[in-house]
DNA sequence: CGAGGGACCTGGTTGC
DNA sequence: TGCAACCAGGTCCCTC
């Protein structure tokens, strides 16, 4: 499911019901996710959520003893229930706080994680090489176009590679390239300054306004409340192969790149 | 170092 | 109706 969108809207929504908490139970009904959930999480109970943040596509949940990092995978999902809610299917983990919610993992295909560290985060193994944060002003035009010289790969692979910005999924990475007028096979290393500007721009508008709309729903994203994301009735291509282009009326085309779908327009994308 | 592809999983849809 | 093939929002890790 989730790109950084949803995952933003996870963490919005389970905000208010976990921050300041202590958990009171952590159960691990299926510890085989993405890599083995640690035995080390249930240094958790007792311990009170000091915060509840998002690096990359990365959930964190900070307390004064260390932090737990959740991932959510392709479809994975958080709900906050009350304490006895029974468990279905791939609901995975529980960790129960002290004010009668739980908050739920449900990961159906299991890419998602769930870890623990006690060292500062950011040092962890899979955030400390991450790039920027699209939504900050680390990132920028001028950006990519630092790091894309010399790059041979197609801009689609360059903005989706998490090295160079995060949360960039395949539905955003689709739609911010459209939005920008920009070919998603063209090599990466020959877009100028200019372009590269428009495409940032356009990526952090993207990415804002499907925050704004709650996510993208397509199978079952849900918000922690249950609710699905509406950003899908705003997609301009993702999914829209066949259909007529928003701007010119036009086809769109749909390809394969690195076995994802990737739709565009012919006309109005160089 | 960069590029490319397989691997990890389940479940829904499509097509014979 | 049954079953196989293919597809899906991610990303690590291995080769070349």
């Amino acid at each position: 499911m989730p790109e950084l969108p949803e995952v933003e809207v996870s963490r919005q929504g389970i905000t208010p019901f976990v921050l300041g908490e202590s958990v009171m139970r952590v159960v691990v009904r299926n510890a085989s996710l993405r890599w083995p959930v640690p035995a080390e999480i249930q240094q958790l109970v007792g311990l009170t959520i000091t915060a509840v943040r998002r690096r990359a596509k990365y959930l964190l949940l900070d307390t004064d003893w260390g932090t737990a990092i959740l991932h959510l995978g392709m479809s994975g999902s958080l709900r906050v229930l009350p304490h006895g809610t029974p468990a279905g299917k791939h609901d995975h983990v529980d960790i129960e706080l002290a004010n009668g919610k739980l908050l739920r993992l449900n990961d159906p295909r299991r890419f998602g994680a769930l870890l623990w560290t006690r060292e500062p985060v950011e040092q962890h193994p899979l955030l400390v090489k991450q790039g920027p944060e699209p939504l900050t002003d680390d990132f920028s035009g001028d950006w990519l176009y630092q790091r894309s010289r010399g790059r041979k790969v197609a801009v689609k692979q360059f903005i989706m590679d998490n090295h160079v910005v995060v949360g960039v999924g395949n539905i955003y990475a689709n739609e911010s390239l459209f939005a920008a007028g920009i070919h998603p096979q063209r090599e990466a290393g020959r877009i100028g300054l200019t372009r590269y500007r428009k495409l940032a721009e356009e990526i952090k508008t993207v990415l804002a306004r499907a925050i704004e709309q709650g996510g993208t729903t397509l199978r079952d994203f849900t918000g922690s409340d249950g609710k699905p994301g509406y950003f899908v009735q705003e997609l301009q291509v993702y999914g829209r192969t066949e259909q007529p282009c928003a701007h010119c009326g036009a086809p769109l085309r749909e390809i394969r790149m690195n076995g994802r779908s990737t739709v565009f327009c012919q006309r109005c994308q160089r």
